[in-house]
DNA sequence: GCCAACGTTGGC
DNA sequence: GCCAACGTTGGC
C-alpha cells in the first residue's frame, strides 16, 4: 500500500465540498502533468490513503484524510470543449489523461503548512520542498503515521 | 500582487 | 534534440 498528498483548491473542491458530494467521493480531474498522471494511473490502488491538501489558499495545509476509492479511468474533461481542462490533442481513442476517486475518510483539524515544517520528522516531504509544484506526491509510511499522530 | 521555480512548447 | 521563451504554480 503506498500513502499520498494530494492538492486541492479549496476555491474548487474543499473537504467540506467532498464531504457534500455523493457517497463523499469525488473524481480527481484536472490533474495534467504527466509525472502527477502516473501516480494515479501506474501506482494509486484503491484503500490507498490519501493526504487531502488545500493550496492555493488563504491557509495552505492538510484538511482531511481520505482513500481511493476507484482506479484510474479517463479523465472526462479532456474530452468536453466547454472545459477549461478541455485537451485538444485528447480523444476518447485515445485518452491523454486519467483520474482516480478519492472518497473522504474524516475532515481533521488544519495542519497548516508552518506547522508541517516545524517537525523535523517531515522535512522530507515532497511537498514541503523549495519549488515542489506537483500536486500529487508519495508520502512515506513514517511521515504519514506522524501526521496521524498529531491529528 | 510578487516572484522563484518549474514544466511545456516550438523554432531551429 | 537543444534550449529560450513562455505560462503556471503556490507560498508569502
Amino acid at each position: 500500500m503506498r500513502y499520498w498528498l494530494m492538492k486541492s483548491e479549496p476555491s474548487d473542491v474543499s473537504i467540506d465540498d467532498l464531504a457534500a458530494m455523493p457517497e463523499q467521493s469525488v473524481p480527481w480531474y484536472g490533474v495534467r502533468n504527466y509525472q502527477a498522471r502516473n501516480f494515479m494511473r501506474d501506482q494509486m490502488r484503491v484503500g490507498d490513503p490519501v493526504l487531502f491538501y488545500h493550496s492555493s489558499c488563504a491557509e495552505p495545509g492538510i484538511a482531511g484524510l481520505a482513500v481511493v476509492s476507484k482506479l484510474a479511468y479517463p479523465d472526462e474533461t479532456q474530452f468536453d470543449p466547454a472545459n477549461k481542462y478541455y485537451d485538444p490533442k485528447a480523444s476518447p481513442e485515445r485518452p491523454r489523461w486519467f483520474n482516480v476517486d478519492v472518497k473522504l475518510v474524516k475532515k481533521t483539524r488544519l495542519v497548516n503548512i508552518r506547522e508541517l515544517r516545524s517537525h523535523p520528522e517531515l522535512a522530507n516531504m515532497r511537498i514541503l520542498q523549495k519549488g515542489n509544484r506537483l500536486s500529487i506526491t508519495p508520502v512515506d509510511p513514517a511521515e504519514y503515521a506522524f501526521i496521524l499522530s498529531r491529528l
